[in-house]
DNA sequence: CTGAAAGCGCTTACAG
DNA sequence: CTGAAAGCGCTTACAG
């Protein structure tokens, strides 16, 4: 016969039915060899018959602990970020806790009302990947001084207000930029442009700074204007895309700010009559699925945005877990250069 | 000078400060007109230099309610359900509920104890997005007899346990299939295949019947060989491309399974020498945003992920609301067609 | 307008 | 091996 829907079962309903205490059914709940294997036996059954759901968020208001953490996601429809969110639920979930999670839709003021109604939830630890526009000062206020925070990917914008100590998880973007640039250059190619991205960025500031550090060294002196700005996505790429030719008649090849950037590029180059891995040569960042099956095929920096979750998971449970680490390092995590055949067939040696 | 992380402030501590009872500082909390207004005032300000923080978990405890509902995602590194997702939270967060995030990954296993996980923090509702390969009875037993639960997008397996109950929402599979199939027909196609997906799953039976639907009703027989599997996936079509043709020589469209299924088929036509839009015309479903800046633009059905989501969370909210509907009808949301160059350019009347 | 007391569902010393 | 009692941080009648 099904339950009544009215009351949910409580570990008293159970004792009660059982004829022992709420003490001893807790420590059957909670494994305890203390308990008789008869009594535990008859315990299990009768949770078993009655439905009964522990209810965590009770035993950690006593426990004084919380099970779960915040994960706060500038924008979901990115594969990039949806990956990295599946990364941290997984290797969260593997440790016992859960999830919350909240979307800000790359806005800043999003952002702060979503991490207010999730710090009342007293989780664990926030993990943030901040929207674009996203200050120190913003977080900060939002998240009252108590909660372990782990932002993700691009830094805060502003200056730390003093105390607010946080981790850090970024990419090797400096360093993978350098890697993408070298490997145009080492085909051949000479005027290489810099595509993309919104030049006040953190990320896109680094791997500017990767793709000079390369140019710098092969002695090639940067002209200003082949780094053209885009918005970080397909679409206006592909647009801008005349600016690029614009400003750099002959250019031979650019490094992407990032794969959806490559990708709309791409498109714009068939556009203009150039074949993409044929007559201009280019890479992208983040080897995002579709990377792999663009045609040609793009070769990119692989961030392993998954693994990434992962990482960041691990950080901030090892924050919390008692004697936990208290430095605040930034972590960062190298990427590896993929080659696929948009920047192979096009060699100007 | 900052606080002691060593302790949470609670409302105790605030009442003490002020020298009033807890009583009143939660009539403050909850913006009663009883106090007094210089009382809120001086409660107020002591909130804010201690840092408090409230804690809806033990409100709820104590209120018997929940602020969260939990929401089990399939596959997150799909844009579809990363649409979805980010729909689901935007609806809930509006209305001042907290999203409990689980990925199953598309294993039966992982979701049943995801489930089992998220239940225990006693959420108001359960979405589900359920794996391919689950079960109506091992949801059913996960879940336990009282968290109303919505199922998204496709079927469970299996019988229902008896009294088990629960709300779906789904998409207009074979009418949306069927209109592609005559937009198809209308462009003079008689040769069409029904191009990838799982026979085995609901979504694709439909989506098959609403294909066969419309050659029926053009007077066409169908041949079984005109219908080829694939799995869902961009890579698997691609590969798949060469059965089609084995299948069907002579075929000159194809309704797919969906946009990835197309974006990989289109990807096949390349290396078989043809030109999708041009000289092979071909349909996707879903609408992801990389149908519309492919090559060409491909033509689909847009199933509003975004828009689903928080109809999704309506409809859990509107059964959780005192005195909520509990009639569980299916909701079968309409697809519209949105014509691109894909289906466009290849005319064979 | 404010306070004392009980209780949400659990856990944890402490007795026995 | 089991039970009685106190307490986690909040809310809610009930007095005053």
């Amino acid at each position: 016969m099904p339950l009544h829907r009215s009351r949910r079962v409580t570990l008293t309903d159970v004792a009660q039915a059982c004829g022992v205490s709420r003490a001893t059914v807790s420590l059957v709940l909670r494994g305890s060899p203390l308990v008789h294997a008869e009594t535990r036996a008859r315990v299990e059954a009768e949770m078993l018959r009655q439905g009964y759901v522990y209810n965590r968020a009770a035993a950690n208001l006593r426990q004084r602990v919380s099970s779960t953490v915040a994960l706060v996601i500038n924008d979901l429809s990115n594969p990039f970020f949806a990956e990295f969110a599946a990364g941290v639920d997984e290797a969260l979930g593997e440790r016992g806790y859960v999830t919350l999670l909240g979307c800000s839709n790359e806005s800043a003021e999003r952002e702060r009302i979503v991490l207010g109604s999730l710090v009342q939830q007293h989780p664990a630890a926030i993990i943030l990947s901040p929207a674009e526009d996203s200050t120190a000062a913003g977080v900060a206020a939002a998240l009252g001084p108590r909660t372990p925070l782990l932002v993700f990917n691009r830094a805060l914008g502003g200056t730390a207000p003093t105390g607010f100590q946080f981790d850090f998880l970024g990419l090797a973007n400096r360093s993978g930029a350098r890697l993408a640039t070298e490997h145009l250059l080492a085909r051949g190619h000479r005027r290489i442009v810099f595509f993309g991205g919104h030049a006040d960025s953190s990320s896109c500031r680094e791997r500017r700074l990767g793709y000079q550090d390369a140019l710098a060294a092969a002695g090639i002196a940067l002209d200003p204007a082949w780094m053209i700005e885009s918005a970080p996505t397909r679409l206006d790429a592909c647009a801008r895309t005349a600016a690029l030719f614009a400003a750099v008649p002959d250019a031979t090849a650019a490094v992407c700010y990032n794969d959806a950037v490559a990708l709309g590029l791409m498109l714009g180059l068939a556009h203009h009559g150039r074949r993409p891995g044929v007559d201009f040569a280019l890479t992208g960042f983040d080897d995002i699925p579709e990377a792999a099956v663009s045609m040609p095929p793009l070769t990119t920096l692989c961030a392993d945005p998954r693994e990434r979750g992962r990482q960041a998971a691990q950080i901030v449970l090892a924050q919390v877990a008692p004697g936990g680490a208290v430095s605040h390092a930034p972590v960062i995590a190298p990427v590896r250069l993929v080659e696929r055949e948009s920047s192979c067939h096009a060699d100007f040696r």
